[in-house]
RNA sequence: GGCGCAUUGGUGUAGUCGGCUAACACGCUGCCCUCUCAAGGCAGAGAUCACGGGUUCGAGUCCCGUAUGCGCUACCA
């Protein structure tokens, strides 16, 4: 049979990076093995489920390059699928009605609360199996439904053995039914419960294969017992090791904010292939080499369950460092990945920020199209985002840009002679024909000896006149690229700054 | 509290059947290159492989225990 996998995620937020990690290695698994890859989102959970997450799940699976298979499924419309399952499993003994009055929430601390009634339960040595109703004739059950009466339903876990499954990542995995509850199937108002749904919704789609985050790993004894109520096989399952914040706590949005979300890596300037090779990166290495720079082909090529690790890893990023703002390695990645990417596979992505930004020229795209990809191909070496084209190499495309101060300061303020030298040199720079790299170069040097002042001084000076900036490209590439013109008008300009 | 999972330099990882003087990448330091900064090249610092026992001629690798972290323990997903 064919691999048909699925990305599950409940639409409660922005898309989190373990989540688009989970839905990357499902993808890989698909493509490498010719399955299918599916889409479900699982908004059963009506109150917190909203549009705009599904649409910000939709967008970033798209801009990773995550292309899914058949229709998208939304879990929800398939609860009345649920309810008739979970009545099956009434009818054939293997869940039953508990007429047990709903609980009262109390909606502070849940997890808190949850732990104490556990820790109080075992202490007085709890019965999992000690619900009244459990064993409740079937005609007085009948009866007190029909009466009106409300009820929950809950799965009718046997009282001797355990359950067993194996996992890819984990090995072999076994629980004492001793340990697990009598899950609620169905809440007393009819709605279906996730562990139901889940099950449900994978044999419905055919899925094979379930990979998701290592946080389901006890979850899944529970669905193994639906899928044998249910009467149906279970499929193979993999378990992910979780991502952890610096502090290898929960990674969460509460805490760290937009590091976590994975637009906003699109929107901060990553390139979607360096992202995915880096999320491709955390929990898993290929098995036979040490590459690290894998393109999309080489991820498909290289991908298996088997490099998948079980601890889990720590996402390094640091708040309180604006050039950590995420983890260096992923940085790395992008600026690595915007330096040797084909020329022409990453003006696309130029040309977006350029206009996102109001600096891009239709020209750029016609007349000066050769001037462009120079220019590009020029700059691009010491960027780390795409958002480095528009900040720091925005004088390369605009006239008006900003003076980084510690540049003006350093480059320009030093040496008080530039304030006449700079305008010489533009009248100097002026006469120069034809204009370009090379005699440039032959200008400035000579102009630099006739007034006995360094090379260096004047190129430093230049490229700050230039670009605004103290770092960038050979001085004499710079000047080919802005042309004579606007080189000479920089230069002078300049003198007021000094 | 119970059950489960994990534990190799700051981070990501490699270490197949036990032979490691513990490998690679990011980051860090220095040097080279040089008009700056990157890139690139070279060199280097950084790990008694969580801790304690055991098995063995020999353990990061196998076994037991402890600690720590994380997950689950809901009529949340």
């Amino acid at each position: 049979m064919s691999i048909r996998v699925r990305f599950a995620p409940s639409p409660t937020g922005y898309l989190h990076i373990g989540a688009a990690r989970t839905g990357l290695y499902n993808w890989l698994y698909a493509r490498k093995l010719g399955g299918k890859f599916l889409l479900r989102i699982e908004d059963t959970d009506l109150q917190r489920s909203t549009d705009e997450s599904t649409r910000s799940i939709l967008e970033g699976l798209a801009w990773l390059g995550l292309d899914y298979d058949e229709e998208l499924v939304f879990q929800s419309a398939n609860a009345d699928k649920h309810r008739a399952a979970a009545l099956r499993m009434l009818a054939a003994g293997r869940a039953y009605r508990d007429f047990t009055p709903k609980e009262e929430r109390s909606d502070k601390n849940v997890k808190q609360a949850i732990a104490e009634r556990a820790r109080d339960r075992a202490e007085e040595g709890f019965d999992m199996r000690a619900n009244p109703y459990r064993d409740l004739p079937s005609a007085e059950s009948e009866a007190r439904a029909a009466a009106g009466e409300p009820f929950a339903v809950r799965l009718k876990v046997p009282r001797e053995g355990r359950t067993e499954f194996m996992d890819a990542v984990y090995g072999p995995q076994a629980r004492a039914y001793a340990e697990i509850e009598d899950l609620v199937l169905l809440r007393s108002d009819g709605h279906p419960l996730y562990n139901l749904s889940v099950v449900c919704d994978d044999i419905e789609m055919g899925i094979t294969d379930i990979i998701r985050g290592q946080d389901h790993l006890t979850n899944t004894h529970k669905q193994v017992l639906i899928y044998e109520a249910l009467g149906a096989p279970a499929p193979r399952f993999a378990h992910l090791p979780l991502i952890l914040a610096p502090n290898k706590g929960k990674l969460s949005k509460r805490k760290h904010g937009e590091v976590v979300s994975l637009t906003t890596y699109r929107d901060r300037g990553f390139l979607p292939d360096a992202f995915r090779n880096f999320l491709a990166l955390l929990g898993w290495s290929p098995q036979q080499s040490e590459q690290e720079i894998m393109s999309r082909a080489d991820l498909i090529a290289q991908f298996s369950l088997a490099g998948i690790h079980r601890a889990p890893a720590v996402f390094n990023f640091n708040e309180t460092d604006p050039r950590q703002w995420t983890d260096q390695k992923a940085l790395w990645m992008n600026a690595e990945y915007i330096r040797t990417l084909p020329l022409a596979e990453l003006t696309p992505f130029v040309r977006a920020e350029l206009e996102a930004s109001g600096l891009w020229r239709p020209e750029f795209a016609t007349d000066e199209r050769a001037w462009f990809e120079q220019t590009v191909e020029a700059i691009r070496h010491r960027f780390f985002t795409l958002k480095d084209f528009s900040g720091q190499g925005r004088a390369y495309f605009a006239d008006e840009f900003e003076f980084d101060e510690a540049a003006v300061t350093k480059n320009l303020k030093k040496e008080p002679r530039l304030k006449e030298l700079l305008p010489a040199l533009a009248d100097h720079l002026a006469q120069v024909e034809p204009f370009n790299a090379e005699t440039s170069e032959a200008a400035l040097r000579a102009f630099a000896d006739e007034h006995g002042v360094k090379a260096g001084l004047l190129i430093n000076a230049g490229r700050t006149a230039l670009t605004g900036q103290a770092v960038g490209p050979s001085m004499f590439e710079v000047f080919a690229l802005i042309g004579r013109a606007r080189s000479v008008a920089r230069l002078r300009a300049a003198a007021e700054r000094v």
